[in-house]
DNA sequence: ACAAAAGTGTTGTCCGTACACCCATGT
DNA sequence: ACATGGGTGTACGGACAACACTTTTGT
């Protein structure tokens, strides 16, 4: 068997939404290269550890954030990604609701925070390309399956929503005409909850209905928003 | 930095389509594990190699086919899917033109056989799990982009077109409203040439014009396929 | 003349889009 | 009473789906 001395590991863009912005975990590096660079948070796989977990790890450890969608992104594998040895990085594809927003500065001395995905700082190693995979990737799927909701509180305003999908496809939608779409899905529950933003008339609060969304999926439903 | 031993490979999917049949290209493993099963080409990066060098450079060795069409599949890297050591492959999925059907069987007396995706026989390691993503990806890439055309001659019937969209997607298509929604796109070139299959009216031979369908993407054009 | 595949047009339905006014609340 | 955001209905046009007969060739 040929030698070989590749690292496998893997990274993650974590993406939350706040204050009608799409947010970016991203932790400060402390050691070199790249020492106090931003950086997609990230490291190497453990000898036993499936990538999955070893996402799950490094977000833990790193970020202490607690994911609710998750999915494989890419794998990028230029030669000289890292300077120091050869690395192959499997890149994950995360979201995260605002109820698990918080996040640590954790023992490392590592700083770790939000950014608005418009004010993005520089970043390390091929960062920023896999970050505007992952855009991308949120931006199509967004489309065609309905992970905005990964992205909102459980208890939501179809404003909020709406709002969300204005932020993050970049464009202006109809009110009337997204509202009449995604109630004609048949996959919210509108609760007897209303709730006042302080000004303004009150407004119904929803809740995604994932059991009824998997049933329509399985009968060949296709969620998809213009 | 945590010792690591785990070894990056790359497999391909690679798609023919020939006689109104989905083929997919294996060989049979002269070594073990696995000895004499059939599996994905495919193997160990190198050092100083891209990821999509490896793929090239595997299926050069392996096949000799001359690929038409490469994309990234998907890493598969679950720790116990080779028995020999930890092994994260990094999946590729291509297609390949009819004259580039011809394959040899090389010095490492492997064999290399092209397989109606139908009757598959048993594979290796997971590479049925990888099969079958890569038809998946096949399946839906083929209704929202124009990669039907690389798995056709450069020059071919309309008819061709047709029936490989049913073989691949395994459903009927009124020939009519496919006929009439390709052509809208115009991205096929109608050449003066026709061509007498033995019986019936002689047809026309079509060209796909990747210059225009490029040029219409970026104005904006959508291809899609129901 | 018959068999086989190619070529072509119309109609109805549904879905997407555009668009503006009233409602409930807080100040 | 005014400002703010929430909630709703209609009409038009374009795209998709369903559908059958004629044409050109070989035998």
């Amino acid at each position: 068997m040929v030698r070989q001395n590749i690292k496998v590991a893997v990274d993650a863009v974590v993406f939350g939404y706040k204050d009608k912005m799409l947010n970016v975990l991203l932790i400060k590096r402390s050691i070199e290269p790249f020492k106090n660079s931003w950086a997609l948070p990230g490291g190497l796989v453990l000898e036993n550890e499936s990538l999955e977990a070893a996402v799950e790890r490094e977000l833990k450890e790193e970020t202490n954030a607690t994911i609710d969608y998750l999915e494989q992104l890419y794998s990028f594998g230029t030669p000289n990604r890292d300077p120091r040895n050869r690395v192959i990085s499997v890149t994950y594809f995360a979201l995260v609701k605002p109820e698990h927003h918080t996040i640590k500065a954790d023992t490392d001395a590592k700083d770790v925070a939000w950014f608005d995905i418009q004010k993005l700082p520089e970043l390390a190693f091929d960062h920023k390309t896999i970050l505007e995979t992952a855009k991308k990737r949120l931006q199509s799927k967004l489309t065609y399956e309905p992970i905005g909701f990964d992205l909102l509180t459980d208890k939501f305003l179809f404003s909020d929503l709406e709002k969300l999908y204005m932020t993050i496809l970049e464009k202006e939608i109809d009110r009337r005409n997204f509202r009449k779409k995604i109630l004609s899905f048949d996959i919210l529950e509108e609760l007897e909850e209303k709730v006042s933003e302080g000004r303004g008339r009150p407004a119904n609060l929803f809740k995604f209905n994932k059991k009824q969304y998997f049933k329509l999926k399985k009968e060949g439903f296709l969620f998809d928003i213009k």
